[in-house]
DNA sequence: CTGAAAGCGCTAACAA
DNA sequence: TTGTTAGCGCTTTCAG
């Protein structure tokens, strides 16, 4: 790197400044003030049209890109923000957060990335880091929506959103999809194409996930006027594994074979399928199987393709970046708020497609 | 939020500034000049250990946080790089990233992570926000190792490294992962388990690695004394339905069928091992698998478990921190490196486990 | 050993 | 309409 060339005007200007141009690089070859050549660029104070294109066209040939940490450390607001995530695998993260960044990014304001894979005193130095940067708010995500504690209180009146994450405290707001109604979803879907007997495979549950899902599919299925006989709803692990275990099972006695499975994500119903293939019973005729997250590499891979409910977590995303900004502009948000689930028919359902 | 409470020096500590506290604030309540609370705070000039751990205490009262915008106005180093990343499903992305903030966190510096997808306008635009926000540096990676277009002139002088990303400017870094070498692993490895008809079937010839990749499979072939018939190597697309075709067309004639076979995903593997079992195969007793990515959803979900070629993302993603964390320092690197693969056995190969 | 003051690049209030 | 100037919060000489 050049050293400071001092302050020899005479040089050409091409050669000179390796680094960024400043605004008295622009006044000065404007011919005008610090002060003019500002309200220049900001389109601000009343200034004559021929200062101002004089003073916008030195900016542009000079390639001058203001310094956003001095505007900052003027306005005190930094234009950025924090996201701090502990998926360190970044399936359900890295939708919600690149439509989170997109949409942030189209207000102007920046995202540090922070992975603090779920080591407490790491999330503690990222979170202090990110204070000392001024970041103007912070979005908090986990992995699989299981609940954690709420960011230290040194971020006290820093405005916070928790997304695909879940907090006690009701000064918090918190987004989370809406996994009850996803389950209704699919299961009324299934019982609107006249499958009577319905069963429900899902992962552990610990995760509140799994229980919301399991209340909706009986929710669903008292609405539809079916029963849910003992055993029709078996948690077990998030693996295919699972699924084909579960399938063995609850296909042991054909009489009271299911007729419907919907399971609590797609790898489980991708093992269910296999499973199903294996007994000898096809899918959707005598069985119909739908899935849930709607994870294209599982639902276009599965034979039939898998319908499936989907999350929908861009719009999550989105929707954080919205409240993020609310917040930022003053508003004062907390609760939890669920966003609604779709359901996307493939043939594994046995819908008309 | 409050407004300004004045310059009022009565008020309580506690009640008063709801933002951040400032190296004034500490100042004043040691009863010591600025300048000295700075030395004490940066362990800097010589100072009495009574001064100094008077001001360390009441900073810690106060809680108080240098602002690193006004230290970065300052020192000309912002202490954050961007990362710019095509890839919208962040599956090669996401561990690189992850990675690749970890080493920058623990060196001090926080990222900007920039989701261009594929929108040059876009991508522009980030590029130009993280020139104001004065990055040190920029981080590129792009999705499938496909070739791409230097970063725009304007970020000259600013250290750059591409990551899974590769452009053919001779000045730039790229860091990628060594396809050539991950193929001869998985075919050596079946070579020394005593197969001799080794097919290899493969993605979109336009990928540079799926070309890299045949280019390994021929060389283990050859260095192993094995041949390599026509029709051997099949290229069609990254789908387990590409699997099962090739799968398929390949047994037809069961004289000349493979007893291994190497596939350039995990996906097209999984759809291979589906149509084996289909055709009545065993594996691994009849035919040998070897996938390529090591992504767990499809190795693990997998009957038997997949043995696979892992692409070290997060040895990349450090790798290429590490490369920057050099670039700012002041070296000059450039070229292309590629970083060795790995192979992960399972039971599709025939191992002993 | 400590305090005062200049300045990083920019903005905004105030003068001219 | 334009120029001058006082900061934003911090670091770093240079005096005291």
């Amino acid at each position: 790197m050049n050293d400071r060339l001092g302050d020899d005007p005479e040089l050409d200007e091409e050669a000179r400044a390796p680094g960024a141009r400043t605004i008295r690089d622009v006044a000065r070859l404007a011919g005008v003030s610090i002060g003019t050549a500002s309200k220049a660029l900001n389109a601000n104070g009343r200034l004559s049209a021929k200062t101002r294109a004089k003073v916008l066209k030195v900016a542009e040939e000079l390639d001058y890109r203001p310094n956003n940490l001095a505007q900052s450390l003027h306005r005190a607001r930094s234009m950025t923000v924090g996201i701090l995530s502990n998926d360190n695998y970044g399936r359900f993260t890295f939708p919600i957060v690149a439509a989170l960044e997109r949409r942030l990014f189209d207000s102007g304001i920046a995202v540090f990335m922070c992975n603090a894979t779920d080591d407490p005193a790491r999330e503690r130095r990222h979170i202090d880091q990110l204070l000392r940067k001024r970041v103007d708010g912070l979005i908090v995500t986990a992995r699989r929506a299981d609940r954690r504690e709420p960011i230290e209180p040194a971020a006290r009146g820093l405005p916070v959103v928790y997304v695909f994450a879940r907090v006690d405290n009701p000064d918090a707001l918190c987004l989370l999809p809406d996994d009850e109604g996803g389950a209704r979803l699919a299961v009324e879907h299934l019982a609107r194409l006249g499958r009577k007997r319905i069963a429900h495979i899902t992962g552990p549950e610990h995760f509140e996930a799994v229980r919301l899902r399991e209340k909706g599919f009986r929710a669903a299925l008292a609405s539809a006027g079916l029963a849910a006989p003992p055993g029709a709803c078996r948690s077990g692990r998030w693996s295919e594994e699972w699924g084909r275990e579960a399938v063995r099972d609850l296909f042991a006695r054909p009489a009271a074979a299911p007729d419907a499975l919907f399971c609590g994500n797609d790898q489980i119903a991708r093992g269910a399928l296999d499973a199903l293939n294996e007994i000898g019973l096809s899918v959707p005729g005598d069985v119909a199987v739908v899935g849930f997250d709607n994870w294209e590499v599982m639902t276009s891979g599965a034979r039939p393709p898998l319908t499936s409910v989907d999350m929908n977590l861009d719009a999550l995303g989105t929707a954080a970046g919205d409240a993020l900004l609310q917040m930022m502009a003053g508003s004062k948000l907390c609760g939890v708020s669920r966003l609604p689930c779709s359901l996307v028919v493939r043939a594994s359902c046995g819908a008309i497609l």
